[in-house]
DNA sequence: TATATACGCAACTGATTAGTTGCGCAAATT
DNA sequence: AATTTGCGCAACTAATCAGTTGCGTATATA
C-alpha cells in the first residue's frame, strides 16, 4: 500500500473529488452523481484519500460529509518549491542573455 | 495508458529521477547506480517521462543525457492554483475571525 | 414496526504497473 | 576486426488498482 499524496492525486476521478470538495463538503452520494461510477466505487476513492489525511468525515446522522484538508495539497506546493527554484534560475539564465545581447 | 503528468509524480522512484535531473542532465546508466532497480528499470521511468513530456532526451554518441522540462512542471503549479485561492480565503477567514475577536 | 436510505466492507474481475531477464543494435575502445 | 559499453525493445511475472456486485448495519421515514 503506496498511499501518499502524489499517489492519491494521480487519479483523474480523485483529482475531481477533490475539486469538488474543495469548494463544500459532500456525500459519497452527492459526489456519485457527479460521475459515471457507482457510489462504492466513490467511496473506494475517499477511502484512499483519508487514508493519505486528504480527506476528513464528519458525520451528520446516517450522512458522511467529506470535506478537503486543504493543508495537506500544501505538500505538494512544498515538493515543487524544489523546482521552483530551478525555474528562476533559469529565467534569470534567459534574463542575463537578454541583457548580454542589448550590451553589444 | 493513461500517461499525464499526475501519473508520472505518482512513482517515488520518478520523483527521485525527476529531482537529480532537475540539477542536470544524466545518462540512464547514471542514474541506475543512484538506485536498487536494473538500468532497464529506470529506462521504463524515463520512458514514461519522456511521454508525457516531463523529460527530454539528447543523444551524446553513444549516451543518452535526460534533462528535465522544467516548464511542464509548472502544470501541476497551475493546477494547484484552484486550491491555493481557497487556502488564502480560509486564511482569510480566519483573519476575519481574529479581527472580529479583537472588536470585541 | 416495516421500509427506504446512506453508508462501509468483502470478494471478485480485468487492466495497469513496477520490476525483471534476455535479446539486438550502434558507438567507442582495444 | 574483435570486444566492450550504452542503450532501447520485447516478453514475462507478481503486485497493485479501479471498478463492480452483494452483502450487513445504522439512521431516518411511513
Amino acid at each position: 500500500m503506496r498511499r501518499d499524496i502524489f499517489q492519491a492525486i494521480a487519479d483523474p476521478t480523485r483529482r475531481a473529488i477533490i475539486a469538488l470538495i474543495a469548494v463544500h463538503a459532500m456525500t459519497p452520494s452527492a459526489l456519485a452523481e457527479h460521475f459515471d461510477s457507482t457510489r462504492q466505487g466513490i467511496s473506494k476513492h475517499l477511502k484512499i484519500l483519508t487514508e493519505c489525511q486528504l480527506v476528513k468525515q464528519e458525520q451528520q446522522g446516517r450522512e458522511i460529509y467529506y470535506q478537503l484538508e486543504i493543508d495537506k495539497m500544501k505538500e505538494i506546493d512544498n515538493w515543487l518549491e524544489q523546482f521552483r527554484k530551478v525555474w528562476e534560475t533559469r529565467f534569470q539564465q534567459l534574463d542575463d542573455l537578454l541583457l548580454t545581447i542589448n550590451m553589444k
